[in-house]
DNA sequence: CTGACATTGTGAACGCTTACACAGAATTCA
DNA sequence: TGAATTCTGTGTAAGCGTTCACAATGTCAG
């Protein structure tokens, strides 16, 4: 009951897209149904803290009988907005740029890069998995109103630069691996992926595992 | 006073890697101390959770002076045990891999990928940014038993058969880019980075924010 | 249709993390 | 030296997220 609009929490959010690939994944095998206790085998997250995510969306599941697959692809895949592919820019081709280009989602046909940008003039004009990669500097002649998510592979010391330069342009998400925090516009939303400090963290967890024993 | 031997929270050991990295920085800048809402104001974590987590590692600084850089780093340094160079091996040599083996953590002496394993037998004997590509039939051969860490860049499906194996030789310290969510031995620490989960949550909450405008 | 059963959705308790706010300790400067 | 100032470390409270546990609801077999 009730239920109209519960507020989604940010640890809920994390969830979703781990939600989604499963319950993808399960109705490819062809599975029409699925309790929470089985799903909670199956992503290792607890039972409990999936129905509570799921009814935050709403009341998807029944009683006795668990959760519908289709619903919840359904309901997953309008949250995360499939239906309307995304268009992603790249900022820096260097090894880990060139990675994300060759890989560029392909299991999520809704996410797509579609082009690059480098400053470096050897790297430019050219096309590297299919996507054309063009001068830092040309951004404004290449870039178009419905681009509004970008990631970044540069180095540290030039992102907040091209930060300043790509909210000029329109892109208010940007996922970037370089660790320099950023102090942005409060429209632009930024997501770090700091390898380095995942590293040392889970080395640090690891070791006073081991002294523990 | 007291803070004898305060337990460390999971948010705080987080946080650690990037109090190092910091403070690193500074001190190659020539500052010798600082307080801690000027840390704050660089790293852009809030004054107040600096002190508490700084305080429980000890009485680090002291009143109306703040924190001696020095002191900082001798610290954080000792908790990541940057001291002892850390040998790690790396699993598959695709897009992703080749771009870690030739960046290979340069900013950190202390973290070294110092050799990779891949099945395919076009990518093996070879080497790339220096570092030794074995085929993962012969891991058997080349490990040793100091080595207690691995990144893993395999496909999905690939990976638990992967992670089955490393832990057998020895590997309790995971950190792998494959989502597939893995069973492991309790000894060993995982780390999943998932690039397609965490584009996906920030384009949710970057929507969000758009929509509430 | 009925009763036995299965499973959700959620109130309440809990634990972890952050944030506030200030007493007290140490510094700094005259 | 002493007074004014600075800034930490932490008690306390608030906030968030997870987990327990069960009433309510709906399923399903006969």
């Amino acid at each position: 009951m009730q239920n109209t609009k519960a507020h989604v929490s940010k640890a809920t959010i994390k969830r979703i897209p781990l939600y989604y690939r499963a319950v993808v994944q399960l109705q490819q095998e062809g599975v029409a149904r699925i309790r929470s206790d089985r799903l909670s085998e199956i992503i290792h997250i607890p039972s409990a803290t999936i129905r509570r995510d799921f009814s935050s969306f709403g009341e998807l599941g029944k009683s006795g009988y668990g959760y519908s697959i289709a619903t919840l692809v359904e309901e997953f895949g309008q949250l995360l907005d499939v239906d309307s592919s995304e268009s992603i820019i790249l900022v820096g081709v260097g090894g880990l740029g060139r990675a994300l280009l060759m890989n560029n989602f392909r299991r999520n046909p809704d996410l797509n890069i579609v082009m690059a940008f480098d400053a470096d003039p050897t790297k430019v004009n050219t096309r590297i998995g299919g996507i054309p990669v063009y001068p830092f500097a040309t951004l404004a002649a290449h870039m178009n109103p419905n681009i509004h998510t970008a990631i970044l592979a540069v180095p540290s010391a030039s992102q907040t630069g091209v930060i300043g330069t790509l909210e000029a342009f329109g892109i208010n998400a940007i996922m970037t691996f370089a660790p320099q925090p950023v102090a942005c516009a409060p429209q632009t939303t930024i997501r770090y992926i700091d390898l380095t400090s995942e590293l040392q963290s889970l080395l640090y967890t690891a070791h006073q595992k081991a002294k523990a024993r």
